[in-house]
DNA sequence: TACAGAATTTGTAATCATTACAATTTTCGA
DNA sequence: TCGAAAATTGTAATGATTACAAATTCTGTA
């Protein structure tokens, strides 16, 4: 999926019919999601945000739905520790950086990380290979600040 | 953990202390059996291979043991997809392959992707980072001769 | 438009990994 | 040897995910 500032309702479905998903309420509405929340939502971010506006809604249809998107390669799955899913509709090529303060996913582009490309690459000639994934994993520049200004407070 | 074919009581104990964890029966018998099993097993795996022996281990200690290696940098902790912990005893720099097929999981050192070296000094050379973790993902060889096999009776 | 069959959705129950927790046992230093 | 601290244990709780069967919706055809 390529993003715009807000991807509307005839963009998903497009997005949809072009992966072979046909474009059901439900899957429209997940889809529109993860497409407009940029966070790495779970499951459960996901049947949550959902449920109150599409009340018909079941976290079975939520987990139905997101695997079919996978299966399609319509969105990215993620898994980083903590034994939760996450969920991605940026599927091009791009790492993944988890704080392990505020627990937020962040992007990592190829202009930021040119290794991508390489690793990309390798995916493409070796035989073994059909994915890549690159984790990083600390402290993020927020919460790197917010423990710096308390530690200063300790001291005034 | 450096390995030898066969790591020895003696040098598991001698890793527990140099990583400050007091080598109890229980967390010695985790330890060497990570050790000795490279073949990145789960809690579950861990606990049903040495419940036999160690009668008395329990479950929870198994959790228990493997959260302070981890805590202590003795082991690494796995986490691709499915939602289970695997475990490596191996802390060098190297990445993980897993098959989609047999689901075992490979390791793959620097010889053979030197890609791995640049991704260290990235983690060493920005302070959001921490650590960084390359899984691949495919069809192993071995699978893939066997899938081939199946192909060629088809058609005798 | 009506209908049958296929696809989709739903809700509930089951499963499985992990964690919480409190009681028991073991270890270690005084 | 004794008592506190550390470690272990078993059970119960939690939480994500899956299984499954019933209900609903959709699609193509007559």
């Amino acid at each position: 999926m390529i993003f715009s500032d807000k991807v509307s309702k005839t963009k998903v479905e497009e997005y949809l019919r072009a992966h072979n998903i046909r474009p059901s309420i439900q899957r429209m509405a997940v889809m529109e999601y993860l497409a407009n929340h940029r966070t790495h939502p779970s499951i459960n971010d996901i049947y949550r945000a959902l449920h109150p506006t599409v009340s018909t809604l079941s976290r079975t249809t939520v987990y139905n739905t997101l695997h079919l998107l996978a299966e399609a390669k319509a969105v990215k799955e993620l898994s980083m520790e903590d034994n939760v899913c996450y969920y991605d509709a940026d599927t091009s090529n791009h790492a993944h950086y988890k704080c392990r303060q505020c627990c937020k996913i962040y992007d990592l582009f190829e202009t930021e990380i040119p290794l991508l490309a390489e690793i990309k690459k390798l995916v493409e000639n070796d035989s073994r290979f059909d994915s890549a994934d690159l984790y990083f994993r600390g402290i993020c520049p927020k919460c790197a600040e917010k423990e710096e200004r308390k530690k200063k407070q300790k001291f005034i």
